[in-house]
Parts: structure tokens; sequence; C-alpha cells
RNA sequence: GCGGAUGUGGCGAAAUUGGUAGACGCGCUAGAUUUAGGAUCUAGUGCCGCAAGGCGUGUGGGUUCGAGUCCCUCCAUCCGCACCA
């Protein structure tokens, strides 16, 4: 039998394709253009483990299809450098960041070439060097510069607006805006330059203003929430309060509904288009003022129900909300006050495991604009800040949560959609009559929606209102491994940087902590942050999303230093066909990224409105973490056998590593040495082993059950560990990682490799003409291999070349007519072996540049087929008919009806429907 | 609670539009070969049954000549969001 040798020749291709640059695109082509885009990886210390590569597998198949097929095909990798990770190691151990992330990527690069992994090396990005994120910069001070009109839906430049405001003000100006009051032409000309100024910022699309933030005064930085563990830093364990900070924002929401919107347009799964729906939260309704009693304030709210005004009977202000202040009266002042203080100091996460509607009365009373009865207000936190305006119409018969909170403070219910039973629980049904509703009585809820909103804007005091779950982003961090913010302060006035003078190079410091006064790490480069005008610089760095949010834009056109990416080359390759990664980017990367995209858009310089046609989300490949059990009073480590069910919490549970488990039995010396854990007492089963038991969780360092692909491919090969990942089951689907199978898949190569090389490592493949079958073999695993690409279902690809094999062996088979579409077939999922096996061929040039076998109907056709006959509907009986009389759909009738003729006892049928493949249809 | 998805052998899984359920691989059983095997090869392997045969795609119904596939009910699991007014 020939031998196999794959390391040798994973070894020999991989440099080849290195060396020969094989994977470079044409920039522009007449061919059709394929892109297609794996999410870049953070450059961790780790390294890549067996679950990384499984989307990366995928896209590398789709690559070389795609060039078989005669596509121009792009696929990039680069890094999204800027990060935690790398910070804190610097504040570790004083290693600057982008020295530790060089080293990293320097890993990842030969680990990802070590499994065949190859891309396009013009096309690449790293988001932490100057060259890149000076546009990250640039594309931040674009949105600066921009603000967006909501009626066109589409952003315009600043300088527009100031025309705007300086000949007729803002009362036309429909915008997406923080703005909340009007001024006159000569009002605006009459402001110094930083109320203009103060103004303007309301409008930017990135933007200066005070946000709710967790704030850390130990670790003087802001805190995100998964950070937080019950109400203390997670890292040190200090105090975290809300404070009200001023950051800069991105108003994403300018754009909610054309995010929206453009859902339809693209192909994402379900879920994947659900969680963003869900995000954004469009949600139509109305928005209600109400006069307070005593005050000049008015109370706004937002309801999606303003047919149930009448069933109005309090109000509910947010804890937060600016009015508390000064509606609540003197004797419930200290309840208040101590109600305010207890509800600021909770953790979101309290507050979302605490469904218990608490709240207290603040003595103040808003009139209902209908009756004008007295409705008490109230402050509960059950009512939050952040969604609408912060403050209710509280409506116990039609909503449960405010039935609750009536019910539990006594308060007045009204019904006022007949239908339910409101003693019982609220009734939150549109189908129902109004009642006790005055006008509205009688109406439909749905009705009633319509003619309440017509009233509400007759009386001046209220309208139609479109509301989003969705928020502005913060786009500030008080970091130090980010992009610096290309903001300078003259006179207080933020202003932009020249253009000319980015990128705004990161400084050296000398500590990468916050400074002891609190402010971000950036304000340790002394001379750094003023610039030479003498101005203030901005301090903050922008969060991981910055550069991630356009860097698919710029790998088509990489070492481009004029602009961000030109106009012509992006407009051939965007959008990008075919985006595979992870499903923890539901809400964010991608999010932004479109954000960015309809913004560039909008600009001129992008021609795309989505990035992103087809994504494709890999599941997780999980660990099989092997665990021990150690008995907790006496600390002996018992095999798993032993331990009787039932008693387990008499024992901690503690990880082992993977690599020391063999079938359930783990090396106990190999533990001690690993461990260095020379005491450690072992109660060993009957047979004298020492069992672990496993459980399947996150691939992790920390758990001590990652397995590295670089070790398995010394084991095995590359080309089988590719194999085995797509064989394992669909990419969408999470999974342990088991490597049983793994021989199959890899004596699967051998076999193959034999039909080429015999036992004398002399060649075998002949020049005959195939037979018949040997064709029908072929054409049927082209069509499958084919049809499985396409589809991305990589696992029943293999099985198709497995059956291939097996049978080209039984009939002793080694034409080269049939063996050289086959290794074009097979050549995206065991690159190195078809590479090694085509050149032996005889052929002087790489397989890549084959093109793909077309499979042919006629050769695949069964003997005979067995068609379901129904007569006059019925189903009667079944009749074979031959394949080869099946070759075309004339042929068939006849024949189906001269056997139903037959069949019939002579008498002819009237009408012979046959569908190939399906039923014979006769009507009689 | 809301939204999205998924339920098929001992296991991972196949089954283009409704048409022979379980391809392919692992595991298991038997045999061959080998000094030995966690190597290789051959055959078998959904369940019950000696067999004929019967039963089988989470549950219960429905549509259809025909349902893993379509519709409704319920159950279970996973993911996301969560007092959203």
């Amino acid at each position: 039998m020939g031998t196999y040798d794959y390391r040798s020749i994973e070894k020999k291709w991989q440099r080849y394709w290195k060396e020969n640059r094989t994977f470079v695109a044409d920039k522009q082509s007449s061919k059709p253009k394929y892109y297609v885009l794996d999410m870049f990886p953070y450059p961790s210390g780790a390294g890549l483990h067996v679950g990384h590569p499984l989307g990366f597998i995928a896209t590398d198949i789709i690559t070389r299809y795609k060039r078989n097929k005669g596509f121009n095909v792009l696929h990039p990798m680069g890094f999204d450098s800027f990060g935690l990770p790398a910070e804190q190691y610097a504040i570790k151990t004083g290693v600057h960041p982008a020295e530790r992330t060089k080293t990293n990527i320097k890993h990842y690069w030969q680990q990802l070439e070590s499994i065949g992994l190859h891309y396009d090396p013009d096309a690449t990005v790293t988001t932490s060097e100057p060259a890149y994120y000076k546009w990250t910069q640039w594309i931040f001070l674009k949105l600066f510069s921009h603000w967006y009109n909501k009626q066109e839906e589409k952003a315009y430049p600043i300088e527009q607006l100031v025309d705007i405001f300086a000949k007729n003000g803002n009362a036309e100006v429909i915008a997406a805006s923080s703005q909340k009051t009007s001024f006159s032409a000569d009002a605006w000309n009459a402001m110094t330059e930083k109320e203009q100024a103060d103004i303007l910022m309301n409008y930017r699309l990135a933007y200066l203003d005070y946000a709710t933030v967790n704030w850390c005064q130990e670790l003087g930085t802001v805190l995100a929430n998964e950070e937080i563990k019950d109400g203390k830093s997670e890292r040190g364990g200090f105090p975290v309060e809300r404070r009200q900070m001023k950051q800069w924002m991105l108003r994403i929401t300018a754009y909610a509904d054309r995010l929206l919107t453009g859902l339809d347009t693209i192909d994402w799964s379900d879920s994947m288009k659900a969680m963003q729906t869900h995000w954004i939260g469009r949600s139509e309704g109305a928005s209600i003022v109400y006069q307070v009693e005593g005050v000049e304030d008015t109370i706004e709210v937002f309801t999606t129900r303003p047919d149930t005004l009448y069933g109005n009977t309090f109000m509910v202000l947010a804890p937060e909300h600016p009015l508390v202040e000064k509606i609540m009266s003197a004797d419930q002042k200290e309840e208040v006050e101590t109600y305010v203080t207890w509800a600021k100091n909770r953790s979101e996460k309290d507050r979302i495991a605490d469904t218990s509607k608490t709240g207290v009365f603040t003595g103040g009373y808003a009139i209902h604009p209908m009756t004008g009865n007295k409705l008490p207000i109230w402050i509960a936190d059950y009512v939050v800040i952040t969604y609408g305006t912060g403050a209710i119409m509280a409506v116990p018969s039609g909503d449960q949560r405010d039935w609750d909170f009536a019910k539990k403070y006594n308060l007045e219910i009204i019904e006022v959609v007949a239908g339910g039973n409101i003693d019982e629980a609220a009734y939150d049904s549109k189908d129902g009559k109004m009642v006790n509703s005055d006008f509205l009585n009688g109406m439909s809820a749905r009705e009633a929606i319509r003619a309440m909103i017509g009233k509400l804007v007759e009386m001046g005091i209220g309208k139609k209102e479109i509301t989003y779950r969705q928020r502005d982003v913060i786009w500030s961090r008080q970091r130090y491994w980010g992009e610096p913010t290309p903001i300078v302060y003259k006179n207080g006035i933020a202003t932009p940087m020249d253009e000319a003078d980015l990128p705004l190079v990161l400084p050296e410091i000398d500590e990468y902590k916050p400074s002891p006064t609190g402010e971000p790490p950036l304000s340790r480069a002394t001379s750094w942050r003023t610039n030479p005008d003498g101005d203030i610089r901005d301090l903050n760095t922008m969060p991981g999303l910055a550069g991630s949010s356009w860097y698919f834009l710029r790998y088509p056109d990489a070492e481009n230093d004029k602009e961000f990416a030109s106009k012509e080359v992006i407009d051939y390759w965007m959008p990008v066909d075919l985006y595979i990664g992870g499903t923890e980017h539901a809400v964010g990367h991608l999010m932004y990224s479109r954000f960015w995209t309809k913004f560039l858009k909008d600009i001129g310089l992008a021609s795309v409105d989505e990035p992103f046609q087809k994504l494709v989300n890999q599941g997780m490949i999980q660990g099989v973490s092997q665990l021990m059990y150690r008995n907790k009073e006496t600390n002996v480590f018992v095999s798993a056998d032993l331990v009787e069910k039932g008693t387990e919490d008499q024992y901690s549970e503690i990880h082992t590593d993977v690599n020391l488990v063999k079938a359930g039995v783990m090396d106990v010396e190999g533990y001690k040495s690993w461990t260095k854990d020379e005491w450690a007492t072992f109660q060993l089963n009957d047979a004298g082993e020492f069992r672990t038991f496993s459980q399947v969780e996150k691939m992790s360092k920390s758990l001590y059950n990652t397995i590295d692909p670089q070790v398995l491919c010394e084991e095995v090969g590359a080309d089988t560990m590719r194999l085995y990942e797509m064989f394992l089951g669909p990419i969408e689907v999470a999974k342990p990682w088991n490597i049983d199978g793994i021989n199959g898949v890899h004596s699967f190569l051998k076999r193959a490799y034999n039909l080429f090389v015999g036992d004398k490592e002399e060649w075998l493949v002949t020049d005959g003409a195939p037979t018949a079958d040997e064709l029908k073999i072929l054409h049927k695993t082209i069509k499958k291999v084919e049809e499985g690409i396409e589809r991305l279902a990589f696992n029943v690809c293999v099985p198709a070349f497995m059956v291939f094999v097996r049978e080209m062996g039984k009939m002793n088979c080694h034409k080269r007519a049939v063996l050289e579409p086959f290794l074009v077939s097979l050549s995206s999922f065991a690159p190195h072996f078809c590479e090694e096996l085509w050149e032996k061929m005889g052929h002087g040039q790489t397989i890549l540049l084959a093109s793909f076998p077309e499979w042919k109907e006629e050769f695949i056709a069964e003997a005979t087929i067995q068609y379901p006959v129904q007569i006059n509907g019925k189903m009667r009986t079944k009749i074979e008919v031959a394949a080869d009389a099946a070759k075309d759909a004339v042929e068939e009738v006849a024949l189906a009806n001269e056997t139903v003729q037959q069949w019939m006892d002579g008498k002819p049928a009237r009408k012979v429907i046959v569908v190939p493949g399906r039923i014979v249809n006769i009507v009689v």
C-alpha cells in the first residue's frame, strides 16, 4: 500500500501557497466577484483552539470552491487588536500593548497557515496600527460633522444646518436630535460661538452628552454592566455608582428605521433578524402632556394605548425623573428621598431580578386631560428612565404591572375595555368595546386609539409618536489601548482636528492605569495632552467596536494611504457575499457595521446600504471538561465510579487537564507532575484505575479543556482535521468536541490515496475509458458535493467522497477520467492532499486553477424508477418505469400510459400526467 | 413573561420541492489476518420477534392515496431579551 505521508505533503503545499501568493485577488476584474469574510479575531495570548477554525475552514472551502467555479474571490483575514486584555497585561507586566499584540498576531498567522488556511496577503488589517486607525478617526470626524435629516432619511453636512439656522431658526428642521427647544433665526444669530456650538452638538451624529454610566472611583473608569458583580467592581471589589458623565455618543437612533427595514433585504437567520428587531424595539403610540398641580412643569408620557386614557387613575415617574424634586410635598420629602437613594444604588441585576412593584407617593398631583380629575403622582422603579419619557400614565385595568401596583397601594381601578374581569387581573387585549370612556364608548379599541389621538392633537396636548428601545451608543472609554479621539477643545468648544494631521497617534506613557486624580490614562502623556496651538486634547479613546465597524470596507484596498478605500474598488467588491461568525455580535458589531455603512453611503463614500448580504452563524465547538471528585472532609480524590449517586455534594469538583485523561481514566502520575502536587492522594477503583467524569462547557484555557489544532494536525494532518470538523455536523449547530470519529475520516484519506498509488509506491492511474457504472458514481458525487457546498451543508459532502472512494475501490478503478474530476471536487476540503496528487497527475499548475467539474443527469439516472399511480385522484398502485426511458418526459408518459392500459384491461387513459421523479396521475 | 430556534438509532447525523426513514462515520457483534494492537480487511447492526410479521422521526390531533417534512395542541431543550408603558 502506498504511504500517505501527510506531514511532508502539507508542509510542501503550505510553503508553496505562501511563496506564490496564491490567494491574491485581482483588485478589479471582469470576472464575477465573490467576497467571503470571517469575523476577524482578537489576537489573544492563548492562541487558537479547535473551536475557532470551524468557521475559518468553512470560508476557506468556499474560497477554493468559488475559484474553481471561475470567480474572482477575495478572502481576507485581519485582527481586531485594540482591547482590554492587552491593556490589562500591560498594567500587570509593563509590556507595551503594541508589542504584546504583535507577538500574538505572529502566532495566529503561524497557526492559521499550519491548518492550511491561507488568505490574500495584501488584504489584511490590524485595527491598532496607525495606518488603519487613521481612517477610523477620520470616519469619526465625518460623523461629528454631519447631522441627520429625518424627513429625507439621510445625513447631511453640519454647515448646511448652520445656514438653515441663520435663515430660519430650527422650527422647520426635522432632524434626529436631542435639541428640545426651538429658536428663531434672530435668536441664533445673536448667540455666542459657544452657545451655537452647544446647540449644534445636539444635532451631530457624533456628539458629547451626559450619559448614565457605571463609574468606579477606585479604578478611575467607567465599567460595562458585565464588569460589575453585586454592585462592586468585578476586579478589586470596589464600589460602583451610577453617575451622569459627559461622554462621546453616536446617534445610531437616527438610523433606527433604516436599520429595521434593511433587514428585509438581507439573507440572515430569523433569530438574528429577530434579535436586531427587538434591540431596535420600534413601538407606535402617542405622547400626552399632563399639567401638574401647583407647578409650571408638565409631565410627558408615552403610551401605546391612548384608547385607555379614561382608565388612567394615577401617574408613575421613574425615581431618576427630574420632576421628582419639584413635585414632592413637604410631608413626603423624606420618604421620597430615601426611596430615590435606594433605587439609584440598586444594581441593574437586582432590579431585573426583583419584579415586585415597590414605590412611594410624591404628594403631587397631575390633572387628567379629559376629566380634570386629580391623579396622584407616584415614583416606582418599575418605570425606567431610559425608555420613553421615564413617566407613564398608569391604567391598572389595562396593564398588569399597573394593576399589581394599584392592588398593592390601594389605588382606583376603572374598566375601560369590556371583556375581562378586572377584579382578577388586568385586561390588556384590544378585543372588546370601550366603556366608561365618554366619547369613545362603544368603539373597538383600535378605533378608539385613532379617535383619541385625533382628540389629543385637536386639544394640542398630544400626538402620534414612535419610540425606540435602542439608545444612542456611548463611544468613549477611559482607557489607553484604543483609538484616541481626534478632538481638541478651543476655548471649551469641542473642535475637530484637521484631517491632514491624522492619524492622531497614541502617545507613549509610562503607566497604563488612570491617573491618581481619576483622569484617563492618556492624561499621563503630559506633553501630548495639549496640542502645538496650546489647546487641550480629548483624553478618551474609542471602544473596541470602532475598528470593527468598517474593516470589511478596508480589506479590498487595504494599502491605500490616500483614502479610507477607493470608491471604485469597494463598488466592485461590496457587499460581502458571505459573512461567517458567531452570534455573540448580533446586536453589537453587526449593528454598528450596518450603521456606519449606511452613513458612508449617505455621504457618497460607499454604494451599498447593507454590508453583509448573507450571514451565517457558526455554532461554538464546546469543550468536554474532565472533572474529579475530591472529598471535602479528607481532601482525597476519589475515582468517579466509587462515588455513590446522591452523595456528590460531599465532594468538590475539580477540573483536570483533558490531555491527561484517556477513555475516562486519568494518568495519576501525570496529574501530580502537572500540578506539582506530590501530596495529592487518590482512591482508585478495583481495577486500579482513577476515573473522571466529564461535562460539556465552553472551551477555555481556564477549564483545561482546550485542544490545540496544531497538535491535532501533527497527529493526523490538517486535511483530516478539516474534513473531520466539517463532517461533525452542520456549521450552525453547537456541539462538543469529540475526537472519537476522526479515525474514520483519516482512513478515508488513506484509502483515497491508494486509488492513486500502489503497494510499492507505483503510480496506478491509467488512461482507460470509464464504464457507465463508474461515470454514474462520479457524477452523483460531484452533484452532491456541489449542492452541499452551495447550501453550506459541508457535512453531506464528506460522505459523498467516502462513497466514491469505497465504490472505486470495489471496482478496482484507477482511471484518470474519473479520478481527476474527483480530485477537483475534493480539493476545497483536503487541499494539500489534492494539490499533491494533481501535481503527480502531471499538471503544471495548481488545482485552484482547475475548473469545478460539471455533473450530468444522463449518467446519474437509476435503472428503474418506481412511480405511485393515482387514478382519478385516488391512490391505486405503483408502476415501474425504466430509467433509460425516463430520459425525457415524452417517452416516460408513453411508457406509463402503455403500462396502465394493460393494467386497465386495455382501456386507454384519457390523460396521464407525469411529474418526473414524482407521481403518475391518470384520469380515466 | 416575550421573541427565535430545535426535538430522528447507543452516539454525531442524512433524507433538494410531501414519495422505500436512518446515507456516511463512531460504537457494538462475529469472522479473517497479525508476535501484538487503540492496526487492517470482510459481514452484520432502528426496536420487538426463532420466524412470518409487527412497531417506529418528542406528545396528541388534522390535511393527504401518501407526512420526519405541511397545519393546530401540548411537552422538553437551547439561544436572545427582559418591569419597554
